[in-house]
DNA sequence: CTTGACAAACTAATGATATTAGTTTATTAT
DNA sequence: ATAATAAACTAATATCATTAGTTTGTCAAG
């Protein structure tokens, strides 16, 4: 009865997703996961590439489930309501796992495939959710970039602890969304040159 | 001439920041910071108090670090002019300094004092940059959120190579913090009630 | 039903790391 | 000069990832 746990691929990716959920993503080693499964750690090299490997299934993982997360919240809907839809996504999918979150934007290898595919589809969503409001094509990649940084800084901080002072952090992310969203109509924002000193 | 090295807190520390800079974050540990020291990786525990008080340290240095290279940027400026300037210098000691930067970041201790002080004197800074908008408290901690959540977050993507697109990456940089700035001159983003679906 | 191939588990061993305990020794103050 | 202090050391332990080699279920072909 002990031998032949009957473990794959899959049930490894799922059993290490729970512990980082559970623990935290720094309590992720072979041997905590090992020990959960009723293994030795050893024989998780039979179905994952090492701890590495693991990761990157991990992230792989991650990313399918954030992006199916988002593709579901913003389907139907439009401008800001699709704006906010996709914010308030992102934000509640780092809120409720932050491991989880964490592993879809530790630094990206370039060179993986798999990983940069499914990160183009997340960029994709947010050019689409842009798409009505009619941006030149070098206007809406600054735009992808500014509402993925917006997203991602603020939850980033705020799962970090990094804001202390005792105001409503829903009331802040959505104030920032709704400057976010005020700049994409604005024809100072959009469209011609503006001249502001850059310090460089 | 082997023994007493002539080690300090300052010296293990120092060493540790360029140890950073040069082989990354992820790179440093007791042992390729005894062997640069010249010295038996227990020895540094005359210094510090392990990995996580050097972390700690190191931490302090990086805030004490970037919060000088911030004050020294915006010093005799105001408004956009003052913005900038801050935004600037934090992106740019994050491109210098990327394993700094990652130190002063990384999940604060809300209980440990010292980096708490040094937090709340870049949030200052940030404040007192903003100040001249004249925004009620309320927002005023929107926008203090707002913005170092735009400048961190964009900054982050950046550096974890999570922005592929063939567009000038200063320029976007650029066109978020014109697109921070015109809002915070609007009155609907500034000023009242405001009435969006959250999704919520 | 037997048997052989395959894969999944195992044990054992190695090397990196952090950490603690206890020892030696240089410096420094009395 | 000497005694206390502090900075270095050696030795040992624990955790972790990883590799090599071994055992043993499982499953399919004869």
């Amino acid at each position: 009865m002990s031998h032949r746990a009957g473990l794959d691929q899959a049930s490894v990716v799922e059993a290490a997703v729970k512990l980082v959920d559970e623990e935290g993503i720094d309590q992720l080693s072979l041997g905590r996961l090992a020990e959960r499964l009723g293994v030795r750690t050893p024989s998780l090299y039979n179905h994952v590439a090492g701890l590495p490997g693991l990761k990157h299934d991990l992230t792989l993982y991650c990313l399918h489930d954030l992006l199916d997360l988002i593709l579901r919240s913003t389907v139907g809907k439009s401008r800001a309501e699709a704006i906010f839809a996709l914010a308030n996504a992102y934000r509640a999918y780092a809120r409720e796992a932050p491991g989880r979150y964490a592993l879809t934007v530790q630094a990206l290898d370039p060179g993986d495939q798999e990983v940069q595919a499914l990160a183009q589809q997340l960029v994709d969503v947010v050019r689409a959710v842009l798409a009505p409001y009619r941006l030149s094509e070098e206007v809406a990649i600054h735009a992808i970039r500014g509402l993925r940084s917006i997203v991602h800084g603020f939850i980033s901080l705020e799962v970090a602890g990094g804001f202390a002072m005792p105001v409503d952090l829903d009331a802040s992310f959505h104030w920032l969304i709704n400057l976010f969203i005020s700049g994409l109509s604005q024809p100072t924002v959009t469209g011609e040159k503006e001249r502001i000193a850059t310090g460089e």
